[in-house]
DNA sequence: CAGTTTATTGTAAGTACTTACAATTATTCT
DNA sequence: AGAATAATTGTAAGTACTTACAATAAACTG
């Protein structure tokens, strides 16, 4: 079934149908009601690569990440999808990993499959080395190219970010101002949005009179348990610390189960900061005070921004949304 | 850029060029390679969309879920996309909310675009009431329905499930032979899958010589702190249990929250046991027991027999997985 | 080497839409 | 009422592929 059985059936030309299909307002009211009942009628829904040859959009987003069961990333895929469906827009969803030649290949097919926008979600696209981003650059040429908590300048390429700086900054001046001295940072990940959590926190100390030294500064992977065993080690190793601030809420959780493991009392003893108040921050217990990052209104302005993108209004390349501190029971403030 | 360029510039005629495109053997060597060539010389991309029109297909499968930011479903999604990606599927995702009407929609609404076929991912769409589920079967009729953990009888739809019932068995017997006696069963949802986990729980205690009585079988909303509340209103009202069996991380990590705010001590007083295998079974303290409901099998399989049905290849129309126990510090078994 | 078979290539007709432009009809103005 | 203008509708030419069938070229056969 197509438009011709439809015209036919309605008595107008395959014109005035797709005029219909298109919301085009040059169609008399009587004309568009007889159409649509007609439709109804035959059951006809729109061939949808016709129409995509004819308009050359399909409607759909291509939405990247490294890993959608991540938990602050299938979050973001959740409302991102919620956010364009209510826009009359589908969402590819691609999963990339984490090694720069597999994201360039998805990130090629993408564009191949004739998408209209693609979102980078999570701040894992930008690669420390410039020239690495190069591949973004030249897309964007073709295809608006949208960062969800990252950013890379660049034409037609738009970032919404959360300013984890202030973020960071906010719980750490928190953390002096309720007694703690010697505070330890814990991250995962040098990423753009983890080298600002990390310098938030080194401007909140020196702006207190005190000093991030480096042996208080560690990696480790966004794991519970690693978490867990690395403070043990540390600990072990003669390092002292009344307080942690996490650049996740996974390696936070750690962090409680550290103290658990040692006999620390929390907060007492120690406090915790977790990032993104995800599940995990209600889990542990006590429960995680936490930066909350604000996924949600993320995702709201990046799909706001790619309709005004869409549209022709000219909107900023850079949006940036303030994070909440979540005060729970690992904190003594 | 289009077919004919290529054509011209290879001096063969577009069908060849399409031939190419298509992997059809009935082009030789030298031709191939000179296509090719001219392929990767001009940068040529096949448009998608006239493709689609010529083979009706998109080589995109859609994948509706009713909530993609839930600890199982992100996982699901995640291995559905990449195993689908691997033989060269797309995935359109669609998050549909528990509202019957919506899922409904949802369903057209991917079926209208020319998906090759539905993913259901989760239990939540097979409705209680049979006729509600008439939807699905009417649109099997069109494109095969694939249940990731749900079954529904019919034409054209294929289910790979877990095997509840003998995980909840097996999980509840451990309980028993460990001494247990009183075992509290929590629960969400009253799905397929909702329904063999209780009923393997029952069947366990009644070849135990014991007996599931209703007043120990409570449903909780699917979140940490509603669980825990909900068992200290339970131990309020004198209800008296040694073991708990719940039907996902979440109630379980309530349990154990639960247990630290009563002062009972777990796993000596206290057995818990809880399902999915999630982040949050690590989480916690001690760390859950639970069982592994193999979302990974399970999306292997569904994409297997995805293809298998693709290929014409006769496939079991149902298809069941084990569960594992995951033995760790919330049991003493 | 002519005739037959097979492999390769080309022609042309789908596939189901959109939209510029032309044609028609309706409305307003004088 | 007739002309001018505006609103509505239709015609036809894209859009970029696939594929059945025809045509041609190559390979084999006796």
């Amino acid at each position: 079934m197509n438009i011709y059985d439809v015209s036919k059936k309605a008595n107008v030309s395959i014109a005035t149908v797709s005029r219909v299909l298109n919301g085009n307002p040059n169609v008399s009211d009587k004309t568009r009601a007889r159409v649509l009942e007609v439709m109804e009628n035959l059951g006809y829904t729109p061939n949808v690569f016709a129409r995509g040859l004819g308009l050359n959009t399909m409607r759909t987003i291509g939405i990247m990440c490294s890993d959608s069961s991540d938990l602050y990333l299938a979050n973001a895929i959740y409302y991102l999808e919620r956010d364009l469906r209510l826009n009359g827009y589908d969402s590819i969803l691609c999963c990339t990993g984490y090694e720069l030649e597999t994201k360039q290949k998805y990130f090629d097919l993408l564009c191949s499959k004739r998408v209209d926008a693609i979102i980078l979600a999570g701040s894992k696209f930008i690669e420390p080395r410039p020239k690495d981003n190069a591949y973004i650059q030249s897309a964007a040429a073709m295809i608006p190219i949208m960062l969800l908590n990252g950013y890379l300048e660049g034409e037609n390429i738009y970032s919404t970010i959360c300013d984890d700086f202030a973020a960071t900054y906010h719980a750490a001046s928190q953390l002096i101002r309720s007694g703690r001295r010697k505070l330890l940072y814990l991250y995962t990940s040098t990423s753009y949005s983890g080298a600002n959590k990390l310098k938030g926190c080194q401007a909140a100390l020196k702006d207190g009179g005190l000093c991030l030294e480096p042996e208080y500064i560690h990696q480790c992977r966004k794991d519970i348990t690693a978490a867990k065993e690395l403070l043990l080690s540390l600990r072990e190793q003669g390092l002292e610390f009344d307080s942690i601030l996490a650049s996740s809420d996974s390696l936070a959780a750690g962090a409680v189960k550290y103290a658990h493991a040692a006999g620390i009392s929390i907060p007492d003893e120690l406090s915790v900061i977790g990032y993104n108040n995800s599940i995990l921050s209600r889990c542990t217990d006590p429960e995680l005070t936490t930066i909350d990052s604000k996924v949600e209104a993320l995702c709201a302005s990046t799909v706001n921004t790619l309709m005004g993108v869409f549209g022709g209004v000219n909107v900023p390349s850079r949006t940036t949304i303030a994070a909440d501190l979540i005060k729970r029971a690992t904190t003594n403030f």
